[in-house]
Parts: structure tokens; sequence; C-alpha cells
DNA sequence: GTCTATATAAGGATAGAC
DNA sequence: GTCTATCCTTATATAGAC
């Protein structure tokens, strides 16, 4: 339940969010975002056309969050090497899992072109900002010549998404943080 | 569909194994998996006592082969660090990711103790056994000393996993192989 | 814009015949 | 052991009143 300063079709959009997060596409139903929202049926109705354009929306929102959290982080002071550690480090809720990476085990998100673009958009601009981190860090001798950019910052974003996964299959964040500190010790210039 | 040779618990499980990878427990329902198995309501009831049951059963026959498969491949030939290249490098069904660590994406899966245990069994057993190499690698002087050994493995494990989550959303592997090849860049002893 | 019917299908399970 | 019938709830959507 939201503020009332809020509109109808954000307090949809926002519950939406949240049950995406937690639950997926397949496993949100209109009833439990109707009853999050505290809203009725036909405001729904009225707002979207139905569950997909809804979740597009939602997923949309989240996309924008996530890439300006990355580019907040990545964007960030330090060296090329400190800018990468300050993203694996950053503070995350990760039990909870990635809003948009959780998205990719979706059947029905997968199955359709247009929900699935955000996702893909979203990963894709953030590999790409890390891999021109890398490049960075290349040109000044912290990452050595044999690395490349697109490759590293494949990995760095893997470690991230694979992280949750270990984390949550123990029910602990532990494994998210060794395999970051692990990361971090293979990428670590030489002292 | 499956052969007439094999019992109708059987070809439950089965079905409901594929169904799992698919679709995952929230997006499975029980009539699909009767239908895949073609078996009726009775059948199902008669050998499981539900949904849950039965995806226990299944989960943990998927859990098995992941498990027996990577033993298989980090228990092959070569030095440690061909043993891992050999697991990362491995033929994967990329586009459909693990069939294990899809599962702790999954809201029921991870709200029971009993769904979840061996799904984060089997990513420990995998996670020791690239440890357990890793320490050997050290020893032998190809991994450098500053390198903990269930931390590589958590980011080798993590890499993985995460390369899933790239790959699917952006509907190539392109993106699982880069994050691998990254990882392996990254871990090549010093030529 | 929002609410309350109403509708059809699917989810998940039980009962009892064969 | 398997099948069909039946049950209650939820999923998703439409219709029409206010």
């Amino acid at each position: 339940m939201y503020s009332a300063l809020m509109s109808t079709a954000d307090r949809l959009v926002e519950s939406t969010r949240e049950l995406l997060w937690e639950r997926g596409y397949v496993g949100t139903s209109p009833k439990a975002i109707l009853e999050r929202a505290g809203a009725g049926q036909g405001s729904m109705y009225h707002h979207f056309k139905g569950k997909p354009d809804l979740a597009l929306a939602a997923i949309r929102r989240t996309a924008e969050d996530v890439r300006a959290t990355a580019e907040g982080v990545l964007g960030g002071p330090g060296t090329p090497y400190e800018r990468i550690e300050a993203y694996l480090l950053r503070e995350r809720d990760v039990l909870r899992g990635c809003p948009i990476g959780r998205l990719t085990m979706d059947p029905e998100v997968i199955a359709s072109d247009e929900l699935r673009a955000p996702v893909d958009e979203t990963l894709d601009a953030v590999r790409e900002l890390i891999a021109g981190i890398v490049e960075e860090g290349k040109e000044q001798g912290l990452f050595g010549p044999a690395l490349d950019g697109e490759e590293i910052a494949a990995t760095v974003l893997a470690t991230v998404q694979g992280g949750y996964v270990l984390a949550r299959a123990s029910g602990s964040p532990a494994a998210f943080d060794a395999g970051v500190r692990g990361l971090l010790s293979l990428l670590a210039p030489p002292a």
C-alpha cells in the first residue's frame, strides 16, 4: 500500500515492480498487484491494457533505476580498478537478487521481445560501461594487455549475477561476497 | 511424451524435470505435467502427494545429474588449470540455463527448505570440488599464493551461473562465452 | 477514473468407479 | 494403478453502473 500522494497508475506500477522482483512475471497475478496497490480491477484495466502492458511499464522503470545506479557507481572517482571495485562492493540486498537479472529466468519474459528488450538493454549498457573502464585501465597499465575489455566486463557482470544465484541457494550473502573477493583478487594490479 | 518402457511414475518425474527447467516451479502446473507425461490426474496423486512432492523428486534427480556431470569433468585428466578450463568450456545448452541454478529465482523453491536443500547442496558440492582443485594448483605454483580456493571457486561458479543470465537476456550464447574467456584470461598461468 | 458484477479458463486437489 | 467426475479457488479479462 502506497502514499495517497501517488496516482493510482503509479501505485500500480510500483506494486508490479515489487512483485516482479519477488516472484517474477509468471508468479505475479493481477489480483496480487491490485491488493498491494490498493486499487480495484477497473483502475488497472483503465490505465493499462492488461498484465503484459503493466509489466512492461514496471520493467522499464526498474531498468532505468538499475542503469542509473550502475552509472553512478562506475562513473565515480578513482582509478579504473577502484571504480570496478566500488561497483562490485557496493551495498546490495543480495538475497533479493537483481530485479532485472532475475527476469531472464522467466519463460514469458524471454518469450516476449518487448518484455525482454529493456532487460537486455540494461545489462548491455552496464557491460559497455565496464568494458570502457577496463580499456582505460589497460592504457594506464593497471590491467595486463592480454585482457579484453568486453570479456572482462562480461566476467564482472556474470560474477555479480551468478553471485546472487549462489547466495539465494544457500540462504546467505556469503557466497556472493566470496565470488566478488575472488574476482577482485584476480583483477588486482600487481602490488 | 515418453517411451512406454518407462513407468508412469518415471514419466511424471521426467516431464516435471523438463518443465521445472523451462518454466520454474511457479510456472509449472500439474495439468502441464500430466499432458506431457501422458498420464491422468489419478496417476499423479497415486504416486505423489501433490505438486511439491513430485517437484522434490524431480529436483533431486536433476541435482544428481548436475553433480555427476561436474564431477566427471572436474575429475578428468590434466593440470588444475586445465580441469577448470574443461569445466568452463564444456558443451552446454547455454540458452536453457542451469536446471538447478534457475530454481534459485523461484520464490516457492526458496521459501521451502525441503525444495531448496538439493539446490544448495549441489552448488555447494561443485564449489568444494573447484576449491580443492585451486588449492592443488596453488601448491604446484600454477596459481598465485594470494588466491583463495574457496573464493576463486565461488567466482568460477558465479561466472557460469551469471553467464546464463547474460546469454538469456540477449538471446545469444555470446555473452556467456565472453565471460568465460575473460575469467580464463584472468586465471591463466603466466606463460 | 473507479467500483462491482460477471465470465471463462486454469490451478490444485479429492472421491470413487473400474 | 488409472480414469473420470467433481470441487473450490485463483487468473485474467470484460461490461456496465456510478
